[in-house]
DNA sequence: TGCTTTTATGGTTAAATACTCATAAAGTGT
DNA sequence: ACACTTTATGAGTATTTAACCATAAAAGCA
């Protein structure tokens, strides 16, 4: 039986399927950063960021270390930028589509 | 305002955040298939595996055409197998390290 | 110890999702 | 025209998700 397979790949998917998460991750690219500089950056709230990082997290594609009262997240699954790449260029093809329909 | 973009990706990782979904594009894999054979070959309801497949196609995923009473879905945007293919192995690899852990 | 900063979480609410059953809509064949 | 097949969709319901506000928990500093 592999539906196990499928759940956890659509639970991988799940956790990227809120804009909020792709930017966080995206901010992550290049270095860890901890919860106070991220939810400024993205101008959300501090909860709302923090429940986003769990979910990330919750997926593995995110991991955590503590540091004094911070909490520095870093990217644990390198693979989520090609992941990102793929669909990005995906994304790009169809809206270059839709507006040369448009002209 | 790449906002935009950000919110695309992520409506084409929540259109595969369900199993079933996932599932289905891997059946058309190879060819495409009406609606009639891919619900009896996942045994769901067909009403369930139609909305499912007009998640898909919403986000650009599959395609389809009418013939006859039928109507054929096929896989629109290929990359989503080089999608699926990366977070597959991720997933595994996770399994694999939490079946080490516990030997 | 008391004050401050940082992060996570409980409670509430609104909206989205997924499922089921029933039925409408469209096309085929008799 | 009628019956049958195939697909999509409306209605109802239960579950999940996301946001906000307030606050608890943990750690550092005066």
């Amino acid at each position: 039986m592999d539906g196990k397979i499928y759940e956890a790949q659509a639970k991988y998917f799940k956790a990227l399927s809120h804009p909020t998460r792709i930017k966080i991750v995206e901010y992550l690219r290049k270095n860890e950063m901890c919860v106070c500089e991220i939810f400024p950056h993205l101008g959300e709230e501090q909860s709302n960021i923090s429940r986003h990082l769990a979910a990330l997290k919750r997926a593995g594609i995110l991991s955590s270390r503590k540091k004094g009262v911070s909490v520095y997240y870093r990217v644990q699954d390198e693979n989520v930028f090609k992941v990102l790449e793929l669909v990005l260029s995906f994304v790009k093809k169809v809206a270059k589509e839709k507006a040369a329909i448009l002209s």
